[in-house]
DNA sequence: CTATTTTTGTACTCTTTCGCATAAAATAGA
DNA sequence: TCTATTTTATGCGAAAGAGTACAAAAATAG
């Protein structure tokens, strides 16, 4: 039950002793996660899941636990979808307004994508559901907002060392402006305010981090 | 059945032909509001609906029409009770500093506010629901996220042409950073974050946007 | 070829939920 | 008192949902 592959994970390797399986845990999780992004965890079925990923519920339990289990594997996914698609990004050598404006740009693609309509930030939205009353999944939500201000705040803290903000500026202040962004963003996106709308907030709260256009750089 | 009680509403005049009502419909759809707040739409059973308004079905059924009916005249009260606390702070006369401090100080507390737990901002919790689907729903969530805004707006136009701004600001974006704190209040409150975590969002919105403590006043 | 192991698919149970039907209760008017 | 009208209370019925039992299927080990 709780043995994790004790053999090496290699493709070919020494394969399991029964029925192999018919799918790819991978992509059927990210199915899954697609569903529960989409709708939220209350209102998506164990049907609906079933549908998404074309496992049937008893290959879902077997696979995955049941739909809370399911639920944080899927949350779990996100985050690394999520840290690995924006990491590149905040290391990336470049002047802090750019790096900015290229990181709030790709989180308002990553929320006004979906085949069904914009999906906003897994986060914010298991925020809102009922799952939060789940200290687990509370968990989650708390660590993930606290990544995104840590983030942010180390790109504030390397910037003003090397001169791009001022002396006197508050790293830790700034990066709850900027998750304050990622988190306006959301909201606008799943209320499905067009997208032309929402894009000023990117540039106005680059501007609100790194002051206006070209000016003040130096006092 | 739609009639709107053709007589006057004064609360003596000529009763109704049948058995009175046992509740007050405020009162319940308070109950009701309290509990779609807190749970979201997909997550509140009609039982529960029941429970906290003391109604059975069929009446809530009689007063209210189903639950989606239900949850739009909940949601309609809520933006009523926002208004009401928060117009007196827009119109009052203070320090553009002391007005938005008040304000989002106001915010968080209502956010922070239930018996259960936070339960955050309505509309936000509306935007991550599956009930946004709903032309009408997503309608009204547009339409409170555009109040705020331009409540926001005309606060700072105000606030300019009083000189509390410099001239060269612009209402509209700054505007958009304040409904951002909203918005990220909101979320970390529902993800029960510590208030004492929260507050300083609230100070360092009201800096970005009126300048820090007491100083460029004149630059 | 047989036994063992693991997954798959069907169907089942139990619970919850929504919405409504129906009868009893409470009031106004005749 | 009797009738019309409106609300309340019980509870029905159809549907959906979560989780599981069980047997068939598909692989490996010996």
């Amino acid at each position: 039950m709780v043995q994790k592959s004790t053999s090496s994970s290699s493709k070919t390797a020494s394969r399991r002793r029964g029925r192999p399986r018919a799918f790819e845990p991978e992509t059927a999780l990210a199915r899954a996660m697609d569903v529960f992004w989409k709708d939220g965890f209350a209102a998506t079925s164990l049907d609906d899941l079933s549908a998404a990923t074309g496992l049937n519920r008893p290959s879902l339990y077997g696979a995955f636990g049941d739909k809370r289990a399911l639920y944080l594997k899927a949350y779990r996914r996100y985050r690394e979808h999520v840290r690995e698609a924006f990491s590149p990004l905040f290391a990336e050598a470049a002047p802090l307004r750019d790096k900015l404006r290229r990181i709030l740009r790709a989180a308002l693609d990553l929320y006004l994508s979906g085949e069904d309509g914009p999906r906003g930030c897994f986060s914010v939205l298991s925020a809102s559901s009922d799952a939060v009353s789940d200290p687990e999944i509370r968990k989650f939500v708390g660590e993930a907002i606290d990544a995104a201000d840590r983030a942010f705040e180390r790109l504030f803290e390397g910037a003003r060392a090397a001169g791009e903000l001022p002396a006197d500026a508050d790293p830790r202040r700034l990066a709850l402006i900027a998750s304050a962004a990622l988190h306006t963003l959301s909201v606008r996106a799943r209320a499905r305010i067009p997208r032309v709308e929402i894009e000023p907030i990117v540039e106005g709260t680059v501007e609100a981090i790194c002051g206006p256009a070209r000016r003040r750089e130096e006092g």
